[in-house]
DNA sequence: CGTTACCCCTGGAGGC
DNA sequence: TGCCTCCAGGGGTAAC
């Protein structure tokens, strides 16, 4: 489910509600996410004061008083993870394996498939975490545009799709919003990353961030509902052009959209439309 | 160093 | 109705 919008926005949905607030307990109802869930941690997290969440890619951050003896809870939500905010007393559903308790809320992590991670980090810093330290640049930051990804494609013969989305290069951009992204710049998934034009470059950055900036501000209009509701991510969604959409008529051309494995993902996009 | 294969899991869709 | 296969928005690690 979650690429860097619905990350982005289920932040946003939860800024308003939690920041302030003591952790009264965490609860951790499997043993293990993708890494084992330590009960030590759920010791040293509660007492701590949320002093604010931040982003990195599609890890959310949780600074737990992480300047002063506290720490930062990490966490990631893989395919199928969502967060949502119930009231206190709430019983779990199937697949709610963590809760974080605060008085007034409670912030519970739904992961059918448990390819999310959380860890827990001591002290002030994070971004140093070997989780976080490899990655690469933000796509809706400043450094990241046309100039940056001619100079990231220069002499590589990889497809352009799979550089995309290469979290060691740059974050957020999932198998979703790589097809969109594509599509919307005219450029093939299969198109070798080093032969693209400057001005191809630029295009392809700039429909990254369009397709990212778009889907976040759909999300963040009904980020209430988002994070309230079920919690079913997607609902908020881009509309989209290719990705999923494999025989159907190309919006643009009418020439259906072609469907090609990747690197072990499929990859959808327009044959008339995109190019190499 | 670059690229691929596999793995971690559950659930839904579709074929038979 | 069941059973089977395949597929799914991610990413870390091992192997070539």
């Amino acid at each position: 489910m979650p690429e860097l919008p619905e990350v982005e926005v289920s932040r946003q949905g939860l800024l308003p509600y939690l920041p302030g607030h003591p952790l009264q307990a965490a609860l951790f109802r499997v043993p293990k996410l993708r890494q084992p869930l330590s009960p030590i941690w759920a010791e040293e997290m509660a007492g701590h004061t949320l002093q604010g969440i931040a982003r990195r890619g599609k890890y959310l951050l949780f600074d737990f008083d992480s300047q002063t003896g506290g720490g930062w809870l990490i966490l990631h939500l893989g395919m199928s993870g969502s967060l949502r905010l119930v009231a206190p007393g709430t019983p779990p559903g199937k697949h709610d394996h963590v809760d974080l308790v605060f008085p007034h809320k409670v912030l519970r992590l739904k992961d059918p498939r448990r390819f999310g991670s959380l860890v827990w980090v001591r002290g002030p810093q994070v971004l140093d975490h070997p989780l976080l330290a490899p990655l690469g640049i933000e796509p809706l930051a400043g450094e990241f545009d046309g100039d940056w990804l001619f100079q990231a494609t220069r002499g590589r013969q990889q497809p352009i799709k799979q550089l995309l989305m290469d979290a060691h290069r740059l974050v957020g951009v999932g198998n979703i919003y790589a097809a969109e992204s594509l599509f919307r710049a005219r450029i093939s998934p299969l198109a070798p990353a080093g032969r693209l034009s400057r001005e191809r470059c630029a295009r392809l950055a700039a429909a990254v961030r369009e397709v990212l900036a778009e889907s976040i501000a759909a999300g963040g209009s009904s980020v209430r509902d988002y994070v309230h509701s079920d919690g079913g991510a997607g609902s908020f969604q881009l509309h989209c052009a290719v990705y999923g959409r494999a025989g159907e008529p190309c919006p643009v051309c009418g020439k259906p959209v072609k469907v090609v494995r990747q690197g072990g993902r499929s990859s959808f996009y327009c044959p008339r439309c995109q190019r190499p």
